[in-house]
DNA sequence: AGAATTTGACCAGC
DNA sequence: GCTGGTCAAATTCT
């Protein structure tokens, strides 16, 4: 940085400056009812670019933004090039592997976190962790102390190709076998992830009828993949009726795209949200305006936890159940609704955290 | 056959 | 030394 250039640092304050434009002409859409979400869609795309070309001029690294990608390009930690160009031994590849994994492993201790759980109706419900949008691949599965069930971790399919970092672990409760603990951790940076926000193409709703309608053994018995594909398709039913919901509000204060997100009345029933040691300035929830940004401008070390299950039926609206402050309540509040829960499809630019911001969804 | 999952071993942090 | 997280070979699934 000290050696950062004039004209690099012109450039900086340049999309800095225009970032802070932006973001301007964000806030005036937001308080005019007839923004179309498109117009907001775009300013958010715009200022999260400006402040990704901001970031990566800096070349920044942990603080700011922890291992996401800058504009979409991922930088592991890893040793830097051989300045000597000698060709690697079969030793150096393996001190550079074990080396790599020492820093994925430091690194992961910093990458941002948050906490969903996620709760199932034994009497309607999908069946558990259902998948978010994303491909996860298992690779381990381990007893943990105290716990009744084993964990699972997961990671992104595309980890290989793409090298998308985030990976999730679902533990089921202890307490109630229908509530299940997803932690996600990192953000992906593979193509899915900027797939999710796109609008994708509908699903056939004659699909979408199984689902709601498949009793918890069926659901228990589908394989991961399978039950991907089935939250594939409520997301996509999740994410039109979003839109419709949107469109229609009158102010921009619950504007939610393009994030499937909660405090929606046509699909999510009730929602419990557990915030832990993180402090979102009322500034911030009040425009929703966390939630665009990625969880590069919330703390890193930030964790959160949040609950929700879904109405098959749509009908209920918020402040059903609000048990915002404690999971157990939470966990308990939901269970004589006929809910489904759902996991939802919070990409990797989606702060869960934020987006219920507490009781402001609630009255 | 290729992809995904399972599972025991390994490793790092506490 | 214990525990949680990850790796990777073996196994299962599609």
């Amino acid at each position: 940085m000290d050696n950062m250039g004039d004209w690099e640092q012109k450039n900086l304050a340049s999309e800095l400056a225009q970032g802070l434009e932006l973001a301007r002409q964000l806030q005036i859409h937001l308080n005019v009812p007839s923004s179309s979400h498109e117009a907001r869609e775009f300013l958010v795309e715009k200022i999260l670019s400006s402040y990704e070309k901001a970031l990566s001029m800096l070349n920044v690294s942990s603080s700011v933004s922890e291992p996401q990608a800058i504009g979409g390009a991922i930088r592991m930690s890893e040793s830097p090039p051989s300045l000597t160009g000698s060709p690697r031994s079969e030793d150096s590849d393996r001190e550079l592997r074990d080396q790599e994994q020492r820093d994925a492993s430091r690194k992961r201790k910093t990458l941002p976190r948050w906490t969903r759980q996620v709760r199932v109706n034994p009497g309607v419900g999908l069946e558990g962790p259902l998948d978010d949008g994303f491909s996860w691949r298992k690779y381990g599965q381990k007893d943990i102390l105290g716990a009744k069930y084993p964990r699972g971790y997961y990671r992104c399919s595309h980890r290989n190709v793409q090298g998308c970092l985030a990976t999730k672990q679902v533990q089921r409760s202890d307490e109630d076998p229908n509530v299940f603990e997803i932690t996600y951790r990192g953000r992906h940076t593979c193509a899915q992830a900027s797939a999710t926000h796109t609008v994708p193409a509908p699903a056939s709703p004659e699909k979408n009828e199984p689902i709601n309608s498949m009793n918890p053994a069926q659901l228990q018995s589908l394989q991961p993949q399978q039950t991907q594909q089935l939250s594939q398709e409520m997301l996509l039913n999740f994410r039109e009726a979003l839109k419709v919901q949107t469109e229609n509000l009158d102010t921009a204060h619950h504007y939610q795209q393009p994030f499937p997100s909660f405090g929606f009345p046509a699909a999510a029933s009730t929602s419990n949200v557990k915030v832990e040691n993180q402090v979102i300035p009322d500034s911030l929830i009040d425009n929703n305006f966390v939630g665009s940004f990625s969880p590069s401008f919330m703390s890193p070390a930030a964790s959160g936890t949040n609950y929700f299950t879904v109405s098959p039926t749509g009908v209920n609206s918020f402040g059903v159940h609000q048990n915002l402050h404690t999971s157990e309540s939470a966990a308990t509040s939901t269970i004589n609704s006929p809910t489904v829960a759902l996991d939802f499809p919070f990409d990797q630019d989606f702060d869960p955290n934020f987006t219920f911001g507490g009781s402001r969804f609630f009255p």
